[in-house]
DNA sequence: CCTTACATGTAACAAGTTACATGATTAG
DNA sequence: CTAATCATGTAACTTGTTACATGTAAGG
């Protein structure tokens, strides 16, 4: 169901193709929501066959045609009934741990490779809230509350991901 | 492949049954990894016809059998190549945020629950956290290398939630 | 009496991944 | 010439969830 709720708040917000939605992921939501284009593709179809959404095919020449998705009555409702609803606790899932259980088969070569390489991805995705945080959020004294949300949300992104990284290096220096 | 790979870590650590291996979960893997008994006996029974795993029954009087699950040389082969190759970035998905970039349709009301309810489960699981802390890790000068490892995850897993719990207080505070 | 622990499963479904497929335009 | 951007999809597969199903024994 999230990736539904996901689709249907970013829809509410402005109309879009499956395409732009995958921007808008790319832009400005890359610390919320991650989905393959076919997963939304496939995801949009069945919200319209649901009726929460309505597709309004654009024609283009000298391009495939844009498919415009835009709540319906529905979709909003949906939107609200998912709102008010509390979420269910999301399983803990972290294969990085389980190699830690593994410590005595793990090559040593293999850790300070992986952990390097992991080190980075963490500097990477730190790079990319900042160009969020510039973009969207660049005086937050000036924001309304709607829009002092989301940035808490990506704050909040940024702590974690900060927490990770002083872990890893702890744990790289330790041998 | 991430499920098997914790299932041949954890049954490299010692040969188990499902049910076995569901408690070892839930009482020091919490942080780790989580799966629902239909998923684990699912997965058992492909990784034995895939070879990874051997398993002999044991008939008890009263009660189901027991299917005491071991590595093969072929799962301590997968194990190894499991470790040696580096995981890929793993998506993030963050339904909470998503409420957040909504927060003009989400009720005053629907929310301070919500964040109460999760701000409660995040400190039932430093609890968790704290209890395997006891359990398994009470005196960390004397762990050796390989029994520091699973301990470095630990207090990550813990250094995480209370980052979790502290931005939930602060957001909850500011309204 | 009711719940928890023990111990296993099947079946249907939902969600996510990987591979394959098309085809023009623009920037380097 | 090559890669990226624009814009959509199908098909097969893997992973995870939910519902249903069985049956004993021990503890409160």
């Amino acid at each position: 169901m999230s990736l539904r709720a996901v689709l249907l708040i970013t829809l509410q917000r402005e109309p879009g193709t499956g395409y732009d939605i995958l921007q808008r992921f790319k832009a400005g939501l890359a610390h919320v929501w991650q989905a393959s284009h076919q997963q939304l593709y496939r995801e949009l179809d069945r919200m319209r066959g649901d009726g929460l959404l309505t597709c309004e095919t654009l024609p283009q020449t000298e391009r495939p045609d844009r498919k415009v998705y835009q709540l319906t009555e529905a979709g909003r409702q949906a939107l609200d009934n998912w709102l008010a609803e509390p979420l269910s606790t999301s399983p803990v899932r972290q294969p990085m741990f389980a190699k830690f259980f593994a410590w005595e088969r793990w090559p040593e070569e293999a850790r300070r490779e992986e952990l390097t390489a992991f080190r980075k991805q963490l500097k990477e995705r730190l790079t990319t809230y900042a160009a969020i945080e510039q973009e969207w959020f660049s005086n937050p004294e000036t924001l309304t509350p709607a829009q002092r949300a989301p940035w808490h949300t990506l704050r909040l992104g940024q702590r974690l991901t900060k927490t990770w990284v002083e872990w890893v290096e702890e744990v790289m220096e330790e041998d």
